[in-house]
DNA sequence: GATGAATGAGATTTCATTCAT
DNA sequence: GATGAATGAAATCTCATTCAT
């Protein structure tokens, strides 16, 4: 009923027990503890994610990375900052990742779809997904998590919606100037599928990617050939 | 600190201590129960938005209501199904005045776009917008409360959207045939509102108005007047 | 799954909605009252027993007599006292029968053995022996309780038996004299079946009369003819 | 007014702040929690006695047991389980002891007195047969435990019994052949003995051992010599 | 007299955090 | 560093008792 060890964890245990004698040099002190913070934040990760933040328990995480519910207290100075402290850690790979922009090379459009289409694929998707709604879900609670995200994904991501946008206008692929306004409209159908699989996804699954190209053929207008 | 009990709770109070100064004559005692269960209602409902589900005491509800602890056992079962009682009959009242539907006179365009001012106007920036926030917060751990609201205002409102966008469509109104399979794209922005309300608005202010303006310019194609 | 209403509780109720215009002199208002109040102690005897004092549950004892829970204070100090006056309500009717001798003719075997077989149909087969197992569990935080049982029932029980054993003593019925010591031994058996029935009678029924027999054939000695 | 620490909680309190006068070397944590259980365990019967179930509250075991609330549940899931398990871990060692049956030499009725003079010793005047009561006041709301007590204890006391008047009366130390089939007459008179010491003890104290030589004249006939 | 909504003290249970080992 | 038993504050929920109608 409750989260039982990973089998990465239940390795990390037998292996506790297995190598007595401190055969295996690799795997000195340092190495052990950031691969039980690893854990951790991985454990308290999908555990935020599926009970929200109030009703996680601190035991369930432990038990899920297969530490010791003190040893969360050596890596986190508590419950409210391992929440926040992880979104960050989980946020920030993803940032980079993205901001290595590929170059602007063929139209706007398919930049956007290529953007987008991974986008899908990588978060919607994903545990990221979830974590992005975990965030709407607890953002008012955890202003400190909701600046952050502003800061380090909304606001860059519709800095960077906006100059593709107006690059579209530029060279006429986009007729509707009021969009580079709202680069929100541009994203607001990604945001409607990553809660729409978590909520409905069982009433009437959503096809992201077919209703991402819709909503791309309202922007660029409708493709000739597909 | 913790949330104090409202005006109107004050007011019952005094009232019931003999001042008797409005126009009501005999507040008999089914009347008082049910002014306390609206008073609960209301309560639960603030807190619930403001804290989330599992961080929500009954005692901060049961003072913001001005009644004792006790009482709200008079009326809901356990603080789970106050949450999912809450939701229904929040927006059981909201479902049935939109269905009440304005006869169809007019361009699609402009049913849309009054349905979805008076939508903005009237969930977006109240109470009402922050309870979406809260479903779709606490969705996933109350199937009974997704469930709920999938069938009683997503479902509707997806059919309401399709029959709009294929009127649109066969009168030539909407070019991009494709929308009537993802009426979603329609409100996306809306969604986006709502959810931009609580948690930028203080870092972005977002013409929730003006952008659906142009998204819906990007679906009829652009007004020659505005 | 809670106590329902009797059928004449039910009864009462019906009464009172239906006879508007009081048109039943015969049921005024101390006749209504008393009514009331032998509802509530018959719904307190069954609570009682089947939950234990601390258990039962002063709503359900109003639901089950059919009046309302503030009816019972109406008739009642509180539930202590309810309790406590109770047994005594229930006892004493049960002590009179008894104290009715009936005249000592016959052997004191026959005598012995319908007044024992009268209890076992009457006490240990009804309600009332439960109302033995309820004292046995709660005489101990109720010491009026167990000082009221022990003066009006035990003792006397016990003098009755003393005599009894001491005229077959007399009378040469009765061999062991060492039995006018101890009466506890002649009533032993019946309060063993009476806790028995309660406690295990699913794993394996006991036929009191037949072990009652037995025990009177040890001491008066087996009859010749039976 | 309410429980108090015992000694042995007292000791135990001291001890861990350092002062350890005993030959216990090395309390190392599982022994800790082994008597930290222990201690629970004895706490609860106490509570448990002279309460009932329902009127017992944990925060009196915790203090009676010298440990903080929570800690009992750690060892134990809830209230009622505590409860169930509480009168297992009380019976069974008792039990054993009983089974470990001493070889039948000598007559049978020295068997039955010796066998019963032990259990009046050991049972009757002990918190042993407080538990007794106990099972019986709380049985009906507890089949768990009315069965586990009428498996561990009752059938096989029954058979026990039955198998001893079978000897005896082969042995032609009893005449009432009709007792094999009621062997609960054998120990009617020590149930006796135990419920008249809770409920009666002050108003008439009661002989148990003297008494029950008499049931034994009764069986097996008078002695010739006492 | 009768009602039953309201109360609030008090019970059980949970769980973040600490700390001796 | 790691552990996990222990803590106790705080949460949910119950229910005997009161009292305005």
């Amino acid at each position: 009923m409750t989260s039982k060890p990973t089998k990465a964890a239940a390795a990390r245990k037998s292996e506790a027990k297995g190598s007595a004698q401190d055969e295996v040099p690799a795997s000195n002190r340092a190495a052990r503890a950031a691969e039980r913070r690893a854990a951790i934040i991985e454990a308290a990760l999908e555990e935020f994610i599926a009970r929200g933040f109030a009703a996680t328990r601190l035991d369930d995480i432990a038990k899920r990375a297969g530490v010791a519910k003190g040893t969360i207290y050596l890596h986190f100075k508590d419950k409210e900052s391992m929440f926040e402290e992880l979104v960050r850690l989980v946020i920030v790979p993803v940032v980079e990742r993205l901001t290595k922009l590929p170059p602007p090379t063929g139209s706007v459009r398919d930049l956007v779809e290529v953007f987008a289409s991974t986008f899908l694929r990588e978060v919607a998707n994903t545990r990221r997904g979830d974590l992005v709604r975990l965030i709407v879900a607890e953002g008012p609670r955890f202003p400190a998590v909701a600046d952050f995200y502003y800061r380090e994904v909304v606001q860059r991501g519709i800095g960077g919606m906006r100059a593709l946008i107006e690059l579209g206008i530029a060279r006429g692929e986009i007729r509707e100037k009021g969009l580079a306004r709202f680069p929100q409209i541009l994203v607001a159908p990604v945001l409607i599928s990553v809660i729409w699989q978590s909520l409905f996804e069982r009433h009437a699954p959503l096809d992201a990617q077919a209703m991402l190209r819709v909503h791309l053929d309202l922007i660029f207008g409708e493709r000739r050939t597909t």
